[in-house]
DNA sequence: ATCATTTTTTACCAAATGGTAAACCATTTC
DNA sequence: GAAATGGTTTACCATTTGGTAAAAAATGAT
């Protein structure tokens, strides 16, 4: 929790009173690997924040193949934001790549913390567009060779190559599993 | 200028008066193809609106390739909205890839709005937040192969392939020139 | 420990893509 | 009109990646 306290003041001022007040908003949800924090098809109900664990975005294509297309891990924000804010049905899945822990805040309480704490807009506005704009910067770069992607994976995540499944590397490099493999074999 | 209005209503209500200040904070802008609207290496001044023709935002990476991130036609906003708010210089260009002509606000004058229209804020952030989410899921797909991404490509942007040079798309699709060539005659 | 299941690696060949070089075409400049 | 320039296509071959199948290794359950 103190950790989440942590980052929410990356982006503003509170007083005690506030975080007090954040906190009371929240709950802990504890999601099994393979879990669905929210689901495509339907509206997503929590915003989210990674205390222990990975969660990846992934969705299934028009030949039923599954596509990874982020992963986040602790101390980050997790939210099909555009679609929570608007009530609409998210395309994809945000799943739990590993067993994980996290706080969470129902729509109602997130917010019930606009209408309660001044100058939370501006913080929460902060928040997600730094969310926003490190996911679509901070992905594969599609010029590169599959090597070199998996080198910049290991670089920008060299937490996650023992933690989780290779599939969803693979998925989310954008080559087999096979060729992610091979491509393994050849480094070392 | 009414393009833009339009724009802006999607995401709120205005009265005439909060409109034709809206106007008044904004200057013409005309770019000759390959002129920047802002450059790697500096702090974006400007938030702008394509009224006509076609920006790329684009880098360059450790091999001196140019990379061509996305693609901004009429009727988008087009700032590098991070490093703007936080007056931090941007890693990318945003360059006219024809000729453009772009309704823009200099920082002051977008931070006036937000003093004085009540409620510009909210606007303000919808409007921003769905960008940065477009520009997250528009992109090409890693995991298609080239001629899949292409065809994507001209679903997505029908009108940019007799626009702009195909050295750019194929930067975008993260293909050699070549390649893209290859494809375009086997797709005939 | 054994079996069943899942995950990861390997092998083989076909297909796609990159790199280099040259040709071709359209547009501008003199 | 000729020359120069920039953009696009073609051709060739080397390299990378995908598809299919099977083996090996790791994991979990009984």
């Amino acid at each position: 929790m103190e950790d989440f306290i942590e980052y929410i003041l990356q982006f503003g001022s509170l007083n005690k009173q506030q975080i007090d007040f954040i906190k009371a908003q929240t709950t802990v949800l504890e999601l099994q690997k393979d879990a669905y924090f929210s689901e495509a098809g339907k509206v997503p109900k929590q915003v989210g924040f990674v205390v222990e664990g990975v969660i990846r975005g992934c969705y299934y294509n028009n030949k039923g193949e599954e596509i990874t297309r982020c992963f986040i891990s602790e101390n980050s924000l997790v939210v099909d934001y555009f679609n929570f804010e608007n009530s609409t049905a998210s395309s994809e899945y945000l799943q739990a790549g590993t067993d994980c822990r996290l706080i969470v805040f129902s729509k109602q309480n997130w917010e019930d913390l606009s209408e309660t704490i001044v100058g939370w807009d501006t913080i929460k506005n902060k928040m997600v567009q730094k969310c926003l704009f490190q996911k679509s910067r901070k992905g594969p770069v599609i010029s590169q060779d599959a090597t070199t992607r998996y080198l910049e994976f290991m670089a920008n995540y060299p937490s996650l190559i023992n933690r989780i499944p290779l599939a969803y590397i693979a998925s989310y490099l954008g080559v087999t599993q096979q060729s992610l493999s091979r491509i393994r074999k050849n480094i070392r």
